[in-house]
DNA sequence: CTACTATATGCCGTAATGGGCATGTACACC
DNA sequence: GGTGTACATGCCCATTACGGCATATAGTAG
């Protein structure tokens, strides 16, 4: 789990599992999308795989990832309390709004 | 935001987090928490204070850190993309185990 | 002003991180 | 077999992160 939020706490590996969203890529295509040279982006990779993040099927020479959405999961699990916090927040706010004059809403 | 996915890599400023859940704490309290010394504390709490996880407000000479949810709902929206991707692989597996032998369920 | 309490900051050592480049490895094709 | 392609790994360097201890700072009490 612990590694699951230190691979999202990297831009490049963000940027990685948002390119995933359109589907499984090769490494050469997600390559093609960062400033990273692709022995970086395989290290990137490398981490996402060991957090369980993505998983990999060969085919051929190449290597297609795929998004594995499990351990996102956990993270949403994890704030699921904090949730609770802001819709709080959420509503003690409109409530603020009906009570107040109008015209300072925007 | 990098800084807020930043701050919550860390699994002590997560533990302070989910202290504060229970409402706004000291930092002698939160310290009393964590196998941590009070500075390397007090560090962590700047880490969530600069991401705008935590608030402070002084009273007398103590600091009461209090939750801060907006970051966190920010978090919760990266997360949407995702969770539509999990929710589908959950129909997926429910639509999977309706076809096919119940006992094989557990 | 002094002394005490609660917290923040500075400094230092060590470990982990991330990048590039060179190289290793696996597969396909001839 | 050899060659080319696609990717992973190793090595090195620079930067950052985290921990503790010592110390500075702000507020309170006397």
């Amino acid at each position: 789990m612990s590694a699951v939020w230190a691979a999202l706490g990297d831009p490049h590996r963000r940027a990685l599992l948002a390119f995933l969203l359109e589907g499984p890529r090769a490494v050469g295509e997600l390559v093609g999308r960062t400033r990273l040279s692709q022995p970086s982006t395989s290290k990137h990779l490398r981490v996402l795989r060991e957090a369980g993040l993505v998983s990999v099927r060969r085919e051929a020479q190449r290597r297609v990832y795929a998004l594995e959405p499990r351990p996102i999961a956990e993270i949403d699990a994890w704030l699921e309390p904090y949730r609770r916090l802001w819709t709080q927040s959420f509503d003690a706010l409109e409530q603020h709004l009906d009570e107040s004059d109008p015209k300072e809403d925007q």
